[in-house]
DNA sequence: GAAAACCGACCGTCCGGACGGTATAAACCA
DNA sequence: TGGTTTATACCGTCCGGACGGTCGGTTTTC
């Protein structure tokens, strides 16, 4: 089964796009990484806009893992799926929670707004935000408190830190608190 | 004076980018739907990178302008600057201000993330930020509104036009309220 | 022995930008 | 005043490297 190197070559390529963005993903230098050569990178994936679509369907999936559990362990379920996003959105100080920030902008960057890739992303988000309209809360407040983790991590994307951590984790508690069940 | 074809060769490059994304972005193309030869292109822009500098700094500039008409214009001071972001960021349906985002989206994935054009990007938003913090409003508040407006914008960027328009509607408007004196 | 996995040389295209021009006009000089 | 230099704007060809992808092979696996 080819899913042990499938695994590298997505790894290698993630790496690629983190350090080096969307430049930075090119087929030679990933199979190399991967320790395959170029024609066994082409063989599982025919092409680099396939590659991507890896990279892209593993995040999304990665993601989906990730707000399940951080569901799954939260003992008040009102407002789980809300406190679950912004959780898996950014850390308590405000920086991103993983590296999906870059990843996310490299993939947009390596195929352009009309990619079949982005329509599967949008499609999750439709989901997600679905979810949460249905979280047990106010789904103003619920909308508000995504766009806010948005935010912050387009910030983080950005590298614009000046948000001070202090200010950021007084805000992060703030947000939390709106998710909780009406007092 | 030059100012002439080097503002034709700005919105050339502007539209190439809004349309065909970095890719779109070609010396070639810019310099024919500009009007003028690629070595004239040249002569203004030595370099790519310097033609999205200039692109960059247009944009940061008129953004700029903007703040400051929508500032002046407000009757109330009180939270003029978190308003005058959150309507040049978003306008009344939820739909990006302006191009900002995919300009901004094209020059991001042009050049990488360590670019001096994107150092330029975040000493404003260390500007931005600084002011939005003396708007005369809770900071928290003020941050948390600029960061949901953030999150909008990216949602539009991003072509996830998930919230519907009503709901779009009522929480611009509860962000707007929140900008206003403590009552 | 056939299919799947993998190899790596090769090709074609695209694109940034170097370079050696030309045209116009102002600045300088006699 | 007329010639010469110099600066600026602009032209368009050419080059060279980078990169995606093809293809005819070889090896591994079942």
């Amino acid at each position: 089964m080819p899913a042990e190197s499938r695994d590298k070559i997505l790894n290698a390529a993630e790496a690629r796009l983190l350090v080096g963005g969307p430049a930075g993903l090119v087929l030679d230098a990933v199979a190399l990484d991967a320790g395959i050569s170029k024609g066994g990178l082409l063989h599982h994936f025919p092409s680099k806009e396939a590659l991507v679509g890896g990279l892209c369907d593993r995040m999304l999936e990665r993601f989906e893992e990730e707000m399940a559990s951080l569901c799954a362990a939260d003992p008040e379920t009102t407002g789980a799926w809300t406190r679950a996003y912004l959780a898996s959105t950014v850390t308590g100080d405000g920086k991103p929670a993983d590296n999906s920030a870059q990843l996310m902008a490299g993939i947009l960057a390596t195929m352009g707004r009309d990619s079949v890739h982005l329509e599967k992303v949008r499609q999750h988000f439709v989901r997600w935000h679905a979810r949460l309209e249905d979280d047990g809360i106010d789904p103003t407040i619920a909308t508000l408190v995504r766009l806010a983790a948005d935010g912050l991590w387009l910030s983080a994307l950005l590298g614009l830190q000046q948000i001070d951590p202090a200010a950021s984790q007084h805000l992060l508690g703030e947000l939390r608190d709106m998710t909780r069940p009406a007092r």
